[in-house]
DNA sequence: CTCCTTAATGCGACTGATTCGCATTTGCAT
DNA sequence: ATGCAAATGCGAATCAGTCGCATTAAGGAG
């Protein structure tokens, strides 16, 4: 598995203990398309056969964002914070207020724009977050209010 | 104050009573040229010398969301929900990562970008955020790890 | 202006996500 | 193989946000 090593290299050039907890994470973390919620993350590795407590999954979410491998979306799920892997581009979503699906968007029209906004207020952009909601293709047919 | 009768309409409108709580919670939002917590808001009102409860303040804010009239932004401060009132404009961030300095942005790029995405997934886009991080002018030099 | 209905509020208890302390285990450098 | 610091598990603690219920007050009717 070439993903371990990927992990482990990662992982050590952080100074991150490679544990077999954190590789799990992270192979679960690449396996979703989509944010998913410390808790979810937590059930799927119980499924997996996987003892670990759900303490170890936020602690182990936190050094991964703090190292900046993992990224704590800006929207949340119910309260929940969610979690997603950096990939090589950064992505958008598209999230529907209705049935809570997450779309994910891989373009990014913003390079342009940040730079214009860097001159003009002195603020040297790092990164951004760009989320956009409505209906999906399911739920377009009536956008009946459910939250935003 | 011509406020208080426009905030008095708006409440009206959507079947709110007038109450001096929700007028000073829509005062303080529309004050605040940030969003702000509801422990902010409570603060802030507390030290008005108006005597109103937290919970008063979050059902207060509940509401407001749901009408439309207040946003709770999908960006958080340390786990604490965001709210600002909504304004003619809607607005994007610029959030610094070091002193959480938040500077409003009016202009917004996207309603290009967002039909193209429409008509690719067949999605219905009803809001959009956008936040961008980095640091502020003043935090600029020296742009160490702060989280994201 | 007073009365009445019911929404709004205060207070304190409660919930649910996330964090923390501490004892135990495990990665990994030597 | 050994030792030590980092990582983990478990349960307790914390903290934002919610809820139940008794009390107060908005605002329409008379």
């Amino acid at each position: 598995m070439e993903d371990k090593n990927r992990y482990r290299r990662m992982l050590k050039k952080e100074n991150l203990r490679n544990t077999s907890h954190r590789q799990s994470i992270l192979e679960a973390l690449e396996a979703s398309e989509e944010p998913v919620s410390a808790e979810t993350l937590y059930l799927t590795l119980r499924e997996k056969g996987i003892s670990i407590s759900i303490s170890t999954v936020y602690r182990a979410l936190d050094v991964l964002v703090e190292k900046d491998i993992v990224a704590k979306t800006d929207f949340t799920d119910n309260n929940k914070s969610l979690f997603e892997i950096k990939r090589e581009e950064h992505r958008h979503h598209l999230v529907c207020v209705k049935c809570r699906k997450i779309i994910p968007v891989k373009e990014c029209p913003f390079y342009e724009y940040a730079g214009e906004l860097e001159e003009r207020f002195g603020f040297s952009i790092t990164g951004h977050k760009l989320e956009m909601y409505g209906y999906c293709q399911k739920c377009g047919g009536s956008p009946g209010k459910t939250g935003d």
